[in-house]
DNA sequence: TTAATAAAAGACAAAAATATCTTTTATTAT
DNA sequence: ATAATAAAAGATATTTTTGTCTTTTATTAA
């Protein structure tokens, strides 16, 4: 016994619009994760998979797979084993940003035509050139200026969200 | 016989990074359409789906799928038969980039949290949020200030380029 | 009114991104 | 040394995005 009556049954969508955010899913994961192993390494701890991916809401295999990236990239520090976990010296909570986007999606963002064109140039630009290089240079900014541990005493005293 | 060497064989990738622009390969396919398109509508003329593909480089088949959803959105104009294809009409040339974006990526772009959180929030703010709204909110203003025929003249003259 | 033209629609295929599961390796406490 | 723990690595699966091919529908010129 079906409760789809398929009298009245009929598609839907053709033409599904795309999701599209600025940054991949992977790269979201990465930097919630991020924020969130540097809050814990200010508390002087280190943090296991199952934490991190509960605590910032991410498949936990799937995170797994980019903080290993990030691991063998030296961003993020990691030791196996009982008490073991992830957590960022000193030197890694001083990094930007934009250290962990561009190991996870690439240059792209920092340095690609807005219109999808080969190259971006000065002297051969698309339509959208002035107004994207704005667009482009904010964001380099933000990423440039955003270390990885610039959130820690926010995120402990509850100011910020990591997870919603 | 074979080429590799088995002895000297070794996988090279295990995690490639993501492609990741601003916009999806549809929107920038669409966008860079739209201003061809315009800049023709402003001679007086149609254009046909595979000048237009030839002209901003783009895939024919999967850009008329584009066009084809734009068209039933009524932001582009279009005529089937012989000395038909797309153009725009004076209503349609004054129309924001934005609306194609939105048509074609959603509206994620506009509204949604850098991290990737379900929602955006002054109140219950992830720690890129400030920054964040900073750039998204210039994206927006480039994208509402930007109409179809903006850059007509610029494109007629060769100022920019479509295909490169 | 017919043949030619060009977009619309439908079905399908390939590639990339996202996600899961299993096995291996390193570390540590007992 | 051994068992327990936790990350690393490997293999595979699913979903979404991107891309192609074929058939249908509308329009127009002859
Ligand atoms: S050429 Fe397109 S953004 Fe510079
Ligand atoms: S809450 Fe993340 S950008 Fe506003």
């Amino acid at each position: 016994m079906s409760f789809i009556n398929p009298a009245i049954t009929f598609v839907l969508i053709t033409f599904t619009n795309n999701y599209m955010a600025i940054f991949s899913k992977t790269c979201e994961y990465a930097m919630r994760a991020v924020f969130y192993v540097a809050q814990k390494s200010h508390e002087g701890q280190k943090v296991g998979i199952k934490e991190i991916a509960e605590q910032i809401n991410s498949p936990e295999a799937f995170l797994a797979k980019i903080l290993q990236k990030l691991s063998r990239e030296r961003l993020i520090q990691s030791v196996k084993g009982p008490n073991g976990g992830f957590y960022f010296d000193a030197v890694s909570l001083n990094r930007p940003l934009a250290d962990i986007v561009s190991a996870v999606d690439g240059n792209e963002i920092f340095t690609g035509c807005g219109l999808g064109l080969t190259y971006c140039s000065e002297s051969n630009p698309c339509p959208l050139h002035d107004e994207f290089k704005k667009v482009r240079n904010q964001i380099t900014h933000m990423l440039n200026h955003t270390t990885i541990g610039k959130f820690n005493l926010g995120l402990i005293k509850g100011k910020f969200t990591l997870n919603k």
